[in-house]
DNA sequence: GTACCAATAGACAACTTGTCGGTTAGAGGT
DNA sequence: ACCTCTAACCGACAAGTTGTCTATTGGTAC
């Protein structure tokens, strides 16, 4: 009947079934009784370990974050490999998809999901924005690209990224490969690289399915 | 006792107490309650004018975002007006602070708010997007600008300048210039555009409180 | 003055989230 | 083997939410 377990691994339990739900129906769609019930735990258990939903929101989103900053710091602080293949490396470690594994991108975009896809990216950008900057840096420092402000340009892009390729299932085949092509092409601009200079790398990281 | 009014001059008088309450308490911390005890008509009276809580944001931002769509497509559209006038007086139009009027920018920056951040921000940018694709293409013909993709372009520049500068109050005032000399240096980046041609014009329109 | 209907009222059902006092499993001492 | 103590758990409950439904009324048209 009643179960008693070690408190991080029901914790754990909880994020678990948190972060099915809250990826397939939405946070606000999914009340607390709906992760009571499938984990089979009472109302007082839930609010022994996190103080609120929006609590558990919070260490979800921290849980998949820790996951993809820690990824894409191995690699983008990586110096032993060359700045190019370290930046579309890192473009890939912190993309999109892999953000919750089976997070359903249709919810995701939804404006009822806005809460959880603002403070993702709000955090996401404020741990990826360092990293990508030092890339830069390092990328200037190397005579293979130039910016003035290798910060708010990093932010730009990674901002747009972030936002345009979330929603990509709204747009079409055609539409969907110009915005690749248009972000990259952009990027290049941006960064004073030579036109086509990271065509090749990239557009399979953003371009594939 | 019982007031009977008009249902279109009671629907404005529901949005109107709907937007003052929104966009200072946030809309999540609004309830319904909220919006009938101020104007003093009784909950079926609310729910005879609209049909969910959601469907009043809906209408709220629809009415805010007509009117700057309607200014700023006036000014963007007018080809009387030299084309480097016409980019900063449409910018100035879209700006931000216009969007509330009273807005408090504290709050919708706030996670809670990001509903209503991302129905505006994506129904203001759909809307945008083809009058200043429409400007940037009449700059290219005259040979002011360059960019192979305009409508992406310009896609990427109005998420990053909505994005960042909603939220620009957590940013101290150094920061806040950096970001501004940054935006425009990188849209003239993007534009092909000689370094310091947009400097003058645009940088009141971002930078002055 | 009567008939009609758009606009209003307010009780109510069905859910929410978060709280709180009480209960128990099981680890650690004796 | 028995106590003790507490981390973990339970579930009733308070307080609030949104949306529905039926009944009512003010004004307009005839």
């Amino acid at each position: 009947m009643r179960v008693v377990k070690d408190a991080t691994e029901r914790r754990n339990e909880i994020l678990d079934v948190a972060e099915r739900l809250f990826c397939t129906r939405g946070y606000d769609q999914t009340s607390t009784n709906d992760i009571l019930a499938e984990i089979g735990i009472a109302r007082g258990t839930l609010y022994y370990h996190f103080t609120s939903k929006e609590d558990i929101l919070d260490a979800m989103i921290d849980r998949i974050l820790d996951e993809i900053v820690r990824r894409t710091s191995r690699i983008a602080l990586d110096e032993s490999v060359p700045v190019l293949e370290r930046l579309t490396q890192s473009v890939l470690a912190a993309n999109v998809d892999t953000k919750t594994g089976d997070m359903i991108l249709e919810q995701m975009h939804k404006p009822q999901n806005a809460l959880m896809h603002a403070k993702m990216q709000e955090r996401l950008l404020k741990q990826l924005i360092p990293l990508f900057t030092k890339l830069i840096e390092d990328g200037i420092s190397q005579g293979l690209m130039q910016t003035d402000d290798p910060e708010n340009t990093i932010e730009m892009l990674l901002l747009y990224s972030n936002t345009v390729f979330d929603d990509m299932i709204v747009y079409s085949e055609e539409e969907k490969k110009k915005k690749v092509l248009a972000f990259i092409r952009n990027t290049e601009i941006l960064l004073h690289m030579e036109k086509g200079s990271l065509l090749e790398a990239m557009l399979p990281v953003f371009y594939r399915k």
